[in-house]
DNA sequence: GTAGGAGCTGGAGTGCACTCCAGGTCAACC
DNA sequence: GGTTGACCTGGAGTGCACTCCAGCTCCTAC
């Protein structure tokens, strides 16, 4: 199965621009052409750029990102060093939880409070 | 209890410049000057400070934070329009934290694929 | 055979959130 | 009274990750 850009574009999240632009700097291969020169993007592609999507959500920077793309094409040898990038990757998505997770904490105090301030208004009415 | 703004920001997290710039851009009330024309934050400052550090880290763009620190501004009138924004804000944060979360199975699966590849390669050594 | 739509390239522009800088003031210490 | 260090202002510069654009080509459908 392959894909267009428009078609990988949906697919995979990225818009049709992005996708080139992804491509200029590294992060993906060139994917193939058709007769007409048109990218043709393949299921493997696909995933690769799906997988991407994901380190982006977790905030993994383009840089770091292409690092990774580079272990990959130099292939099983560096398949340690790529499992050791996720594992650190991994331990910092779960700080950035942690981290949410506290300040959903304060989030709250703040939204009782002003329910508390709500409440007391509405004593102050009809009291 | 007041503060230079080297203090300030050392007990916020923020750095000097961006106190200005907050400042700058209306994020924060200018704080008192001494008779040297410096600014001095008090606690209450600080706590604000502190207070849109929380709401930066959970991603809330400056603009949106401007807009809750001009409602503030503006007193009691405000506080439902304030909580319905922390309100909006905290269920944003929940869905980024499950984003996160599912991604997270995802780098448990990458990185539990490369623990078998190691796995397999020793076997391939020792047998 | 032509009109329309998708895609192509190289390069410029954008939005966000800072960050840095030059040139100056001010208080304190030696 | 001179030097040092913290702070001041207005404005320019930075890094990141796209996003947009002009001008072109190529297939498809009428």
């Amino acid at each position: 199965m392959t894909y267009s850009i428009a078609q990988a574009a949906e697919r995979s999240g990225l818009s049709i621009d992005t996708l080139r632009y992804y491509e200029r700097i590294g992060l993906v291969d060139p994917p193939a052409r058709d007769s007409g020169g048109r990218r043709t993007y393949s299921d493997d592609d696909l995933g690769w750029l799906i997988f991407l999507t994901r380190l982006r959500t977790t905030g993994m920077p383009i840089r770091m990102m292409r690092e990774y793309a580079q272990l990959r094409h130099r292939g099983a040898a560096t398949a340690g060093r790529r499992k050791q990038m996720l594992f650190e990757h991994r331990a910092s998505v779960r700080e950035r939880i942690a981290e949410l997770q506290s300040c959903l904490d304060v989030l709250d105090y703040k939204i009782a409070h002003y329910e508390q301030i709500e409440h007391t208004f509405v004593e102050g009415i009809t009291a």
